[in-house]
DNA sequence: CTTTAAATTTACGGAATCTAAAAGGAAAGG
DNA sequence: CCTTTCCTTTTAGATTCCGTAAATTTAAAG
């Protein structure tokens, strides 16, 4: 589970990320409203902890571009403790839940898992990107109307692609990420141009384009 | 990954840099204050080995200069056992974890592979300088909205040049850099000229004006 | 000592060449 | 049937090469 802290205080935003990062999320961490807005137009995150007093400009309007464009993130607004008016124009703005600073780290933590609850109850264990339409329970996968046969590598593959669409991923990513410790760094990767290119022409053939770009000499990268 | 050691016993330092370019790191090693003042002003390294008690200046100094010139590098302070006020002031100051003397060479191995694995993770991993933006966790470069697709040596060269910007750069400081070891310091650096072009033709096209500029006789500078 | 001209060094741009990464096809292993 | 290995071919990128332009130094002349 992807989170992005959006706080201008950086030894708060440090702890903040450690203890999370201890109870197991992958967190990033950004501190300028420009710099959010570059990440949550890119990238997916699960949740997005907004602190709504920036400096460079005001974290509302990270919410709007969020809904502009469809995100599927919960967002967590952090307050200080009297601007009432802010937390209650967020929520109207489609945030999901609030946190007034000071706050202990331990509700934090509590509130962005209930809201991860709550959206995978919502429905979602579906990734949705574009017409292709992923559900992670039933492990299917569809373009527009036609299901992929994927096999289990192809599979765990195109996942972490989604999770990390728009991002380079390196073979030894793909590689750590896929095969786990089994695998010797030392190894070359050839195996996965394999799957890359049966993944890629089943892709193709059910209709899509080839979001999978080679960066040549770095990786592979998803876009969509 | 590329280290730089500072301490003054001669001994010590070299038995470290042992140990550490077997372990794959490139290692220099400097002995002064003086030296590593030039050194960090100079060059980008990822982490620097600091110890305290260096015999023409206070270290502490050389954690402010780093700062003050907002450097990446990871800060490791080396200390005597009894100087616990060192420590905190250094962490204090802004560095990033340290060791006692004496301490095991494994020990500070770990120490520095942490370091670097806290800061690639951990840290923002975003870099904006003007309207140029750099993500390093997915390698995405942007120039305002428009995306740059640079290939790896245009990659590394720009994400050196940011590292340190407005400082000139010679053609042996770029080549040390982007080549490591791997490189004939005799050799003509003819190819850098290529680099530098193609950066700065796709830097160009996509709206920036020219940030590289050129030091007759001496090198790049970055400004920006 | 200053100005001007030639020589030298350094940098730039375009294009050819070389090299290593990636794609494609096929088939062995499990 | 899925995964991995092993080929060959293709291609993007890195490097080299060459002609030219700009900056700097040296040399010569006033």
């Amino acid at each position: 589970m992807k989170i992005l802290i959006v706080e201008d205080n950086r030894e708060l935003s440090e702890t903040t990320a450690n203890y999370l990062r201890d109870e197991g999320f992958i967190c990033e961490r950004v501190f300028t409203y420009q710099e959010a807005s570059e990440k949550v137009h890119l990238y997916a995150y699960d949740v997005v902890v907004l602190d709504l007093g920036l400096p460079d400009g005001n974290g509302m309007n990270i919410i709007r571009e969020m809904k502009g464009q469809r995100s599927e993130a919960g967002i967590l607004i952090v307050s200080a403790k009297n601007s009432l008016d802010d937390k209650l124009e967020g929520l109207e703005l489609g945030a999901d839940d609030y946190i007034t600073k000071p706050f202990h780290l331990a509700e934090l933590n509590a509130r962005v898992r209930s809201l991860i609850r709550r959206k995978k109850f919502d429905g979602n264990n579906c990734i949705q990107v574009g017409d292709l339409w992923v559900d992670t329970l039933s492990s299917r996968v569809m373009i527009g109307k036609q299901e992929l046969n994927l096999t289990r590598k192809e599979y765990e593959l195109l996942l972490y692609f989604l999770y990390n669409r728009n991002r380079v991923l390196t073979k030894e990513n793909i590689a750590e990420h896929l095969w786990e410790d089994q695998i010797d760094l030392a190894d070359n990767f050839d195996f996965i141009y394999t799957h890359i290119k049966n993944l890629r022409k089943k892709m193709i053939q059910a209709g899509g384009e080839d979001q999978i770009k080679s960066v040549y000499g770095m990786g592979y990268k998803f876009v969509g």
